[in-house]
DNA sequence: GTCGAAATGAAAGGTTTCTTTCATCAGATG
DNA sequence: CATCTGATGAAAGAAACCTTTCATTTCGAC
């Protein structure tokens, strides 16, 4: 076999760098263009067992992508490892020493990319966290049960809060039916919430700034007789003492702009705990479909080529069932 | 005190309880005080691998413990596990379930909100520090250059990612001019993007699925001339490299639907840093603005009385600014 | 259409790891 | 002291694993 040029041979491995001590992802990241579709599946499957990849077998890994184990070996290879044990090795002593999140939420650890981007990062991880913190579970139930048991559904969000009402209704319409935006550009609101009825619930995005307006709506809701539920910041007053369950989120911006990832978080957790409580049926057809689109659309990953599961009697096999 | 001790030969293993799962320290308790002194010493090492005990080999761990590995089968099988493998699956399933990630994440003990929710918090801060630890300095600088200098800017967003895109632009519009949305309602992709020129840019959002027509606006724009920058998942690779720079985000949500906890992070940031490197002048009187804006509205937080608080006929059209 | 390069999986090969057997050793008991 | 019981490691044996080879497939170029 002659090897010239750039063509990847097992026998021509990239020149080891001496004493590369990044972390696997970073490893990913350099080389993730190059790398081929299989390649990619794995790799994405290694960043998703989040950081325990020392807990899993190479053979594991590559099932997990649906690839072989010989590609699973030529891929840590690229990597840079001499091998995988090397690469278990180093992703255990990773974990143990450098990556814990740990020292990202305590804000300003150089493990996070540098500069304000890390900082940007931590603030974010906090809004995150404190958010958790601070969820009052019953009243997420409660918010829950009104979006489920709600015949109509209404989801108001204005000026910031509109990108975040759209996910919402995004989500929503994906497992329940009669789910609407407010506000829709060209209607007024007289006709966008024209009879709403007890049955009826409202879902209210209002982080700062909020328009007077919502607090009549919630108002109006409340006169109907429809439940509602408020997700906001802090600040929020006036307009949470009008909803039926408030839901708060951290918000702080590192910068300029304030910060919406905690407010989408809780969305999607909300959605689809809505979307489970509704039925595994309904979900587990929607998610069925969304399977099937997934294996007709090219995804961009390129064709999907299952080879035949490797040992049905895998001890492993039958891991995560 | 003669303990009459049940003979323990390798033949006569304790009979293996139905379905137990206990977590290993749990099963260590139990049986500690029974164990001999080179076990009572491997039990100390499982227990000092602090829940990475499926990283470990059942050699590794024997040496720690300075026994041989014999000892370390025996032990094993008399925590109830059949052999060592079951024992790493059963820790390993553990560490996703029983002792969840945000106990690494150190926000502490139980202070996250329980249950579900919990889980998908913690879920999202490993989407948020794994973006981070992956994020390409260079790649960020890029990207925010390319919004920097553009004269005109496109914001395209397809789906799932049509409210990224949405709230992409309303930070951007704050502090930048020319800044469009794609597509439009009630518009073909003809009319939005005609006329792009060398100097234009297109920031394009692309989380899965991905439909075609997302390549063919890259690549369009490839042709005039103009430079992209795309925010995409992991999966993300023909659409990939048609775009000048490319920001990764993790987005595996925890149930069912993908997260976008993270691109919202990283949108943030980005349009932040297209503000502040507009010229500090822009943004300070944008901020001042905001300011200004925030003390003659009540904010909903203070006691300060709306002098007429019900105009509201037109007062929410100003939503956008 | 044909050719070649690249990618990939099946299978073989070689290595490591786990388990069991077995002999030794330590401590208790009579 | 002799004997017995149980613990323990060495080594053999068995099983699982990782790597490499090699044939096949895919994809693009000509």
């Amino acid at each position: 076999m002659t090897v010239k040029k750039t063509a990847r041979t097992e026998a021509n491995a990239p020149e080891p760098v001496a004493s590369d001590d990044r972390p696997v992802e970073a490893r990913i990241r350099a080389v993730f263009d190059g790398l081929t579709a299989s390649e990619k599946r794995l790799a994405e499957v290694v960043i998703d067992s989040q950081g325990d990849l020392a807990a899993f077998r190479a053979g594991e890994l590559a099932d997990r992508a649906g690839v072989s184990a010989a590609t699973a070996a030529r891929f840590f290879r690229r990597l840079g490892y001499e091998n995988y044990d090397e690469a278990r090795r180093a992703a255990r002593t990773e974990r143990n020493w450098g990556s814990p999140l740990y020292e990202l939420t305590g804000i300003g650890e150089r493990r996070l990319a540098a500069g304000d981007f890390g900082l940007h990062i931590a603030q974010d991880l906090q809004n995150l966290a404190r958010t958790a913190e601070m969820m009052n579970p019953a009243a997420l139930a409660s918010a829950i049960d009104i979006l489920v048991a709600a015949r109509r559904l209404w989801i108001v969000g204005f000026r910031n809060s509109a990108a975040l009402a759209s996910y919402a209704r995004g989500l929503l319409v994906h497992v329940k039916a009669d789910v609407r935006l407010v506000p829709i550009a060209g209607q007024t609101l007289a006709e966008d919430l024209v009879g709403l009825r007890p049955d009826d619930a409202i879902l209210v995005i209002g982080f700062r700034r909020r328009p007077s307006i919502l607090r009549e709506i919630l108002a109006l809701a409340g006169e109907a007789g429809a439940r509602s539920v408020l997700i906001a910041d802090l600040t929020a007053d006036r307009t949470a003492r009008l909803a039926t369950v408030v839901l708060r989120c951290h918000n702080r911006g590192h910068s300029l702009f304030d910060s919406y990832a905690a407010p989408m978080s809780v969305l999607n957790h909300l959605c689809s705990a809505v979307g489970l409580a509704l039925g595994e049926e309904a979900v587990n057809r929607l998610t069925e479909i969304e399977r099937l689109h997934e294996r007709l659309d090219p995804l961009d990953v390129g064709p999907v080529r299952r080879p035949a599961a490797r040992r049905a009697t895998s001890k492993w096999a039958d891991a995560e069932k």
